[in-house]
DNA sequence: ATGTGAG
DNA sequence: ACTCACATA
């Protein structure tokens, strides 16, 4: 999900501009590798969503910060021609389209895309000519390319937790299991599977996660009940790969191929891997903001209090996602509330 | 070690 | 923003 983003929700009254300079952030990243532009577009389009009501020119957007001559004066261009000439010779210009297309690819970014272009490989049907010229990433990608673009709908990610916890329990019934994501907050469809994953034995103190195999084992056996199909990479706290409900439900014939992520977490960090992985993005931004005021700082693992001198102290002991909203006093919202 | 990519 | 996994050097 995180490759082709709508970051801009489509009731603000600048949509439009916005979607422009989203489009020229792209461009910047992806084909001229000039990551500072890419930034400079993207806090302009920040600055402009967050505005509102709507622009009527360059001149009065310049007055937002983010917004220097250069963007403002391609806004007024925007706004008086309901285009932009630069945007149109980009997307005309068919290295740019087919670096805009290999990229989607999972495992492609801008510097492979650039270089299969400049090696006249430039859309999928090309990639399936040159498979040796990808790695195995990038393969399980061009393999799963119409599928990883499908959204997930709720009632699959039903039974696959169904099947994970299951499976995951008759190895040994003391990991702890939650499907975190759009999915937790209680979205119809969504991108992926992100499965979080912790054991009592495993603590940030003790256990090791290299040793334990936590994680491996866990793998293997939804390997072995087919429910993962393919891997796209395995270390001692992360999994990546693929899932797919074809070989276990009798009704799911022609399943649609699954991008499905799997992370052991420490048992004393398992409830902010949970608040973190949940998201939105915007709602950790925010709860993260708020800590900070009320003297703490929060992270994926832990939530610290920070003294006068600026300086993290231990962690504090979380035994529940409501532990965290109550140190920092923040109301209490149900995953559903966090978008 | 460093770069790439994903999330 | 930051971390993990991987493929190179």
């Amino acid at each position: 999900m995180s490759k082709r983003k709508a970051p801009f929700s489509e009731d603000n009254p600048n949509h439009d501009l916005c979607d422009m300079l989203t489009e020229l952030a792209d461009y910047e990243r992806n084909v001229s590798r000039n990551i500072y532009k890419y930034n400079a577009y993207r806090n302009a389009a920040t600055a402009l969503a967050g505005h509102p009501t709507r622009i009527q020119s360059g001149e009065e957007a310049r007055k937002l910060n983010g917004v220097g001559a250069k963007i403002s004066k391609k806004i007024d261009e925007f706004l008086q021609t309901g285009k932009l000439q630069k945007l149109e010779k980009i997307r005309d210009d068919d290295t740019n389209t087919a670096i805009g297309l290999l990229t989607r690819v999972s495992g492609i970014g801008p510097a492979k895309a650039k270089q299969l272009v400049d090696a006249g490989v430039k859309t999928i049907e090309d990639l399936h000519r040159h498979e040796d010229k990808l790695n195995s990433h990038q393969l399980v990608g061009l393999k799963y390319f119409e599928d990883f673009e499908k959204k997930i709908p709720r009632h699959e990610i039903e039974q696959t937790e169904e099947i994970i916890k299951k499976e995951i329990h008759e190895l040994d019934p003391e990991y702890l299991i939650t499907i975190c994501g759009s999915y937790r907050r209680g979205q119809l469809e969504s991108g992926d599977i992100d499965v979080l994953l912790t054991h009592p034995s495993y603590t940030s103190t003790d256990g090791n996660a290299r040793r334990s195999q936590l994680l491996k084992k866990v793998v293997n056996s939804l390997v072995s009940k087919k429910l993962i199909i393919d891997t796209i990479s395995l270390g001692d706290v992360k999994f990546m790969g693929v899932c797919s409900l074809d070989k276990l439900k009798r009704d799911v014939r022609h399943g649609h191929a699954r991008r499905l992520d799997i992370r052991l977490t420490p048992h004393d960090q398992y409830y902010c891997s949970i608040l973190y992985f949940t998201g939105s993005d915007l709602f950790n931004k925010n709860m993260r903001a708020h800590a900070l005021q009320n003297g703490f700082t929060l992270n994926e693992y832990t939530l610290r209090p920070v003294g006068s001198t600026g300086i993290p102290g231990e962690p504090v002991v979380v035994t529940s996602e409501e532990d965290i909203f109550e140190y920092i006093g923040y109301p209490y919202k149900k995953p559903s509330e966090r978008d």
